[in-house]
RNA sequence: GCCGCUGUGGCGAAAUCGGCAGACGCAGUAGACUCAAAAUCUACCGAUGGCAACAUCGUACCGGUUCAAGUCCGGUCAGCGGCACCA
């Protein structure tokens, strides 16, 4: 047999398998179904990255061997297309962003090509294509329909430099995400979302789905419900109340002062009361002109100012307190106003310190004098609260105190906001509204969707924030659906994360016409039985596109109301130097390298062998070539293979071994650990060499992994297509050897090795411990205190 | 600051329920083949001491539980990720 030629091999098979539609899901199949989803890429211009490979691969093993277990599996890719990148480039280099879209297209699916993956390229979606936007702008109509769609005059993040409005998500840290410039504070009125309405759904959705616990955790934290009570404080001079949000109302008796956002209402309200307006406008001028960054930067001094005039009342025990407006206190949690707890809050004690305000003790078992306690202690100085000791105790008490007497109520609160949704950019879906002078914001009527994005020459977005739509005057122009006069349309289009927030529907039925998918491949597919991707879109993608999937759940357009069954994440691939590849650095690893020096197999091999899936690890050339080494020693052994269509005797345990190792460690995704039991098992076939049974047994757990050095290898010997075969099965009877080799430890430390019968007892197991020479001297004039076997694993004897 | 993850040879990493630490691979050393090199094959490959058999130490650090700890418990440190003045 010649020398390996990855290259013809791999573009043979992968032609073959192109021509028999072998990846191909067939709707409504009778065949048990899978869905194997995985996170489809941004195509940008530099083309693919190893970190895709990894990412994938995970599920393209899984969903090679699931097809040989006899599934319908339904194995997808597309593009989320729409982005900034994109309209960026096409700025700088003056080709329009559809155009600069289609060639990256074009140049992802050549890769993904290339490397084989199992992707059934009859489902491809594209997000920004009419036929696909057409049904992200009906879905958001129906969220307008049901009032999770508003406007909202706020203070947005706002980029200078992309001069785009941006959501908290996209610009945390207070740096723009897509160019990393500092973020700046602005009103402006823009797109939510009521994502908060979901937010108990989103939450008691989890506790029904498979992801990894860190995942469950990073999305609670997310979503941050907390549980405490509202509490009205009257104010003396205008018996207004002033509302405050609290999770400690059992500290209630230690409030000396509140504190209210610079932003909040009740100042506007009782200008006339107020006497130090002027210091309070300039406070308020101070705050508007901080970033984000400054203004969450941490061990910050505090700052505020005492309003002069209001004074608050302690519902509890009639005292009276200051009210400061400070900017530590946000207006977008709770009431944007807080009851402040010296002696049990961290932020509220160096407010006091700083302002000398007093701090009175209302738990015992801190110092109170150096910083604030916030543990459990007996209630002192608290009325009907004092001597209690349970923290959840108090807590009840003082909810039902609050109750009775009329001013406070339990309430919940969460950190996550509605969602702004909207970008003033070309590239992405147009909001399909009109603004009628007459009747308000009209729908576009569902029969005249897709809205299609104009064609335009000039992508630089208006100098006041405005999307470069707003230029277009025929766009803008139109008429109002509902009384026909003249109107002006939205020219805010949507953010990137609207494409991704049902394309794991369309999946389903990519060319439907009449909807986003048929009810009957819906019920079929749904939900994805197991969703892989980045750390990095747990939250923002993940929750969002679960959000988009419970409100089509509860209109009834979908039967289930989780769409990812079970979630798991891969880690990074890092750079040679072990850090994060990135251009920058110069240690950015070009998965096309890889394939043409040395084969898509191993290249696929390498991605799952490198480390643990879940894991970050740094990439090595020279380990890549240790997988080349073992694919050219499976070719060289194909030339010698023995005859034989059963496992030879001595081979058995080591074939059913290998066999459920790998099935087991695929599902646990210990892909690593898989390759190193094939390796183990090459390397067991190079000393007593291997039968054709056995090899061919072999190339169907290695078929996942590397398919075309497989799917070339199973013809050569059997004639037959390894992808039309079963997959490998095990008796776990006849994984274990009749024997087995144990360690025999004296006090705790290996002193000999012995052989024993894999199903020896204790008394078997320690006589013949008693009989190696090794132990014998190592017992020898010494008590035996104990002996313990644990079976198959070890003996161990305790003496003096 | 809070939450989570991770810490094991020269390197990437393995190690079911607490049961032989370092599987598998890379790099390295020696040998075979070769005029030579590459490739391939064989052997060795945690540290210290010893000619050796062997002994002692060893899973970030300190302590504990146990016949037995990488694994469990308490504390500390470092790296990575998430959240972050969330009341």
């Amino acid at each position: 047999m010649e020398k390996y030629d990855f290259s013809a091999v791999e573009q043979k098979w992968q032609k073959y398998w192109e021509e028999h539609g072998t990846f191909t899901a067939v709707n409504g199949s009778e065949k048990p179904k899978f869905y194997a989803l995985v996170e489809f890429p941004y195509p940008s211009g530099a083309g693919m990255h190893v970190g895709h490979i990894k990412a994938y691969s995970g599920l393209e093993v899984v969903a090679r061997k699931r097809r040989l277990e006899g599934y319908n599996v339904l194995f997808p890719i597309g593009f989320d297309a729409y982005g900034l990148p994109t309209e960026n480039t096409a700025i700088k280099t003056g080709v329009h962003p559809r155009t600069v879209t289609d060639n990256n297209i074009k140049k992802f699916t050549s890769q993904l090509k290339k490397v084989g993956f199992s992707f059934d390229w009859s489902r491809v979606v594209d997000t920004t294509e009419e036929d696909y936007y057409r049904w992200t702008q009906w879905i958001f109509l129906k969220m307008f329909e049901k009032g999770l769609v508003f406007r909202d005059k706020t203070l947005v993040n706002y980029c200078p430099s992309c001069k785009v409005v941006l959501s908290n998500e996209d610009s945390q840290g207070g740096k723009c995400d897509i160019c990393h410039s500092d973020i700046v504070q602005r009103e402006k009125e823009v797109w939510y979302l009521r994502i908060t309405e979901y937010a108990d759904k989103l939450l008691e959705g989890l506790e029904k789905v498979d992801y990894l616990p860190n995942i469950k955790l990073m999305q609670q934290n997310w979503i941050g419900r907390s549980t405490g009570a509202f509490v009205d404080f009257e104010i003396k001079e205008t018996k207004q109340k002033l509302k405050i949000y609290t999770t400690r109302p059992d500290t209630l008796y230690g409030v000396t002062f509140m504190v209210i956002a610079p932003e909040h209402k009740i100042i506007d309200e009782n200008e006339a009361v107020i006497s130090n307006m002027d210091a309070i406008k300039a406070y308020r001028e101070e705050c508007s002109k901080k970033t984000e960054l400054e203004r969450t930067q941490l061990n910050k001094e505090k700052t505020g100012v005492k309003i002069e005039g209001l004074t608050a009342v302690n519902p509890l025990n009639g005292k009276e307190i200051p009210i400061y407006i400070a900017d530590y206190v946000m207006t977008g949690y709770g009431t944007g106003a807080i009851m402040a707890v010296p002696a049990h809050d961290q932020r509220d004690w160096e407010f006091a310190k700083k302002f000398g305000i007093d701090i009175i003790e209302v738990i015992k078992g801190g110092d109170i004098t150096k910083e604030a306690y916030t543990g459990d202690g007996e209630m002192v100085n608290s009325g009907v609260l004092n001597g209690m000791t349970n923290k959840k105790d108090s807590i009840a008490k003082i909810l039902s105190f609050l109750e009775e007497k009329g001013i406070g109520e339990k309430g919940v609160q969460y950190k996550m906001k509605d969602w702004a949704f909207n970008r003033q950019r070309y590239w992405g879906e147009p909001i399909p509204i009109v603004h009628c002078p007459h009747c308000g914001m009209v729908p576009v009527p569902y029969d005249e969707l897709p809205l299609k994005l104009p064609p335009v020459e000039n992508f630089e977005p208006g100098t006041d924030g405005q999307s470069p739509l707003a230029k277009i005057d025929s766009f803008v122009n139109c008429k109002c659906p509902k009384c026909g006069g003249d109107a002006k349309r939205e020219t805010d289009t949507m953010p990137q994360w609207a494409g991704s927030s049902w394309y794991f529907l369309r999946y389903t039925d990519p060319h439907n016409t009449n909807a986003i998918a048929s009810p009957e491949a819906l019920k079929y597919w749904l939900p994805v039985d197991w969703y892989n991707g980045g750390m990095e879109h747990v939250t923002r993608h993940m929750i969002y596109s679960r959000f988009w999937h419970k409100f089509l759940y509860d209109i009834g357009e979908v039967p289930v109301d989780e769409p990812y069954a079970k979630r798991t994440a891969q880690g990074l691939i890092l750079g040679p130097d072990g850090e994060k590849m990135s251009k920058s650095r110069g240690n950015v690893v070009d998965p096309n390298d890889v394939v043409d020096a040395y084969g898509a197999d191993v290249l696929r091999i390498y991605v799952l062998f490198m480390g643990d899936y879940s894991q970050s690890t740094p990439w090595s050339d020279s380990s890549v070539k240790g997988c080349k080494r073992f694919l050219d020693r499976i070719w060289a052994l194909s030339e010698n293979l023995l005859d034989g269509d059963e496992y030879r005797p001595e081979m058995v345990s080591s074939m059913h071994k290998t066999v459920k190792k790998v099935t087991e460690d695929i599902e646990g995704m210990g892909f690593n650990t898989a390759v190193a039991a094939m390796m183990t098992l090459l390397n067991v076939f190079a000393e007593k060499g291997v039968n054709k049974a056995e090899f061919g047994t072999f190339l169907t757990l290695l078929y996942p992994f590397a398919p075309h050095i497989s799917e070339e290898l199973y013809f050569n010997t059997f004639g037959k297509v390894l992808s039309e075969q079963s997959w490998a099965a095990f008796d776990p009877a006849l994984c274990v050897d009749s024997t087995v080799e144990i360690a025999v430890q004296i006090n705790g430390k290996v002193r000999a090795r012995i052989n024993i019968p894999t199903d020896a007892d204790q008394a078997e197991a320690l006589k013949i411990a008693h009989e190696n020479e090794d132990v014998i001297r190592a017992v020898e004039g010494k008590n035996i205190v104990k002996e313990i076997y644990v079976k198959g694993r070890i003996v161990n004897i305790v003496c003096k």
